[in-house]
DNA sequence: ATTGGCACCTTACATCGTAAGGTAACCATA
DNA sequence: TATGGTTACCTTACGATGTAAGGTGCCAAT
């Protein structure tokens, strides 16, 4: 029939770009085999002739991530090429944020995953050679990679979500719930009652702002400067 | 009949505690109603009266481990009372993170749980108070919390799992493949050479030994002292 | 014209969470 | 002692999911 032919033929690219428009648009549980053929026009098990199944399209989805994530950093490295290490990987980790943004669903699926990635070897060779050029021992570039953790691939890992925009009725309800809180946990309701910018860019995470982010950083960062003896 | 009036007659407690048992054995994908259900004798339904869904009882398990890691912390301060600020959260931060040990799934579930466990905002509390008696403002204290991030619950951020234990025929095959990835990964390969331990103590995620998890903490600890002012 | 293979489809199954409703034992009350 | 309600468990069934097995139409090459 015509129409078949006039639409492209589906292929391994045209499958994970379509997912990962999907898992853009609707988060991860939106990403079925069948919702994922519909959304090609085409039915669930035609996905087999070009991925290997479930699992191998979300290898793929985090492929693609981690290839965003190598190019971003790629161009942020060279940018600041020249400059000292700090500058250097604080380019790539902020560069890797922004791909997260885009993608908030990636954190979770990337520490999801039980095999990792190909794509990250790449991206923490260049992370070693940085730190190496920067002078420091493989001892020391091997404890930092594990003290940036998810830093380096642009997300801090907040161990929770963010809070769900409660509805309307929610209002009065929180606020007897915050009084009761605020026996039980006088610290914390001190805390954000002083640090009141909880539900200012609420972005990736739970309060995980460009500000805690950064600052996380540059605490490692300059601990690691001071051991490099 | 009189052999179900033998047996005790299945309550949350008792399903949440055969939940931990199944999963401590076999992993958090072995944890369904069926099968859970069957553990206890009893069908799956059954569990409805006792548990509101799959759901709560992930919850339910969530909140056993904060459970456990609160006790373990509070034990680890009551030790450590009087000492200052680091070694009091050295000590939290190392109780939580053998109860880690213990359960292995629980940071995968922990982060992938889309609302925050009510227990954790009183785990929390105990760490603002002591940052606050060590002498923080409450910006540094929130600052803090997010740098630690899930080391204050016990796990570095592994962002991948540890390799699983390949079969015997891998050998070969792995040096070749070595072989191969250290062209393309100079800097990688020359650190795990320099490094060799990564088959040693692979405990919690990727190669994340206690000696790291300490290392991180107290790149953090001394980048605190240094920003009270 | 025949053939073979590629790309897509149809059907079907196991497994999952769970809604709806049944049933047996117990327990307080009349 | 008979009765009605509650509790705790079971049976059945449904929709969603991933995917195995095999069917079908088209095209290119022989």
């Amino acid at each position: 029939m015509r129409a078949r032919k006039s639409r492209e033929p589906l292929s391994r690219e045209r499958a994970l770009a379509a997912a990962i428009a999907l898992v853009d648009a609707e988060g991860l549980p939106a990403l079925t085999m069948r919702r994922l053929a519909a959304e090609l026009g085409v039915e669930a098990m035609s996905l087999y002739y070009h991925l290997p199944g479930k699992e191998g399209l979300l290898d793929g989805l985090v492929e693609a991530v981690i290839g965003e994530i190598e190019a971003a950093a790629g161009r942020a490295e060279a940018t600041a090429a020249g400059g000292d290490w700090r500058t250097r990987l604080r380019g790539r980790f902020l560069a890797a944020r922004a791909v997260m943004l885009r993608h908030p669903w990636a954190p979770g699926l990337l520490s999801s995953r039980p095999t990792i990635p190909a794509g990250v070897y790449g991206y923490y060779d260049g992370i070693i050679a940085t730190l190496l050029d920067g002078g420091f021992s493989y001892r020391i570039a091997h404890r930092a990679l594990h003290a940036f953790g998810s830093l380096a691939l642009g997300f801090a890992q907040e161990v929770f979500r963010p809070a769900a925009a409660g509805g309307a009725t929610d209002v009065e309800a929180a606020e007897t719930e915050l009084a009761a809180m605020a026996e039980a946990l006088p610290h914390l309701t001190a805390m954000v009652a002083a640090e009141a910018h909880a539900a200012e860019d609420p972005t990736l995470g739970w309060c995980d702002s460009q500000t805690e982010f950064e600052f996380t950083l540059d605490l490692l960062f300059d601990g690691l400067e001071r051991a490099r003896e």
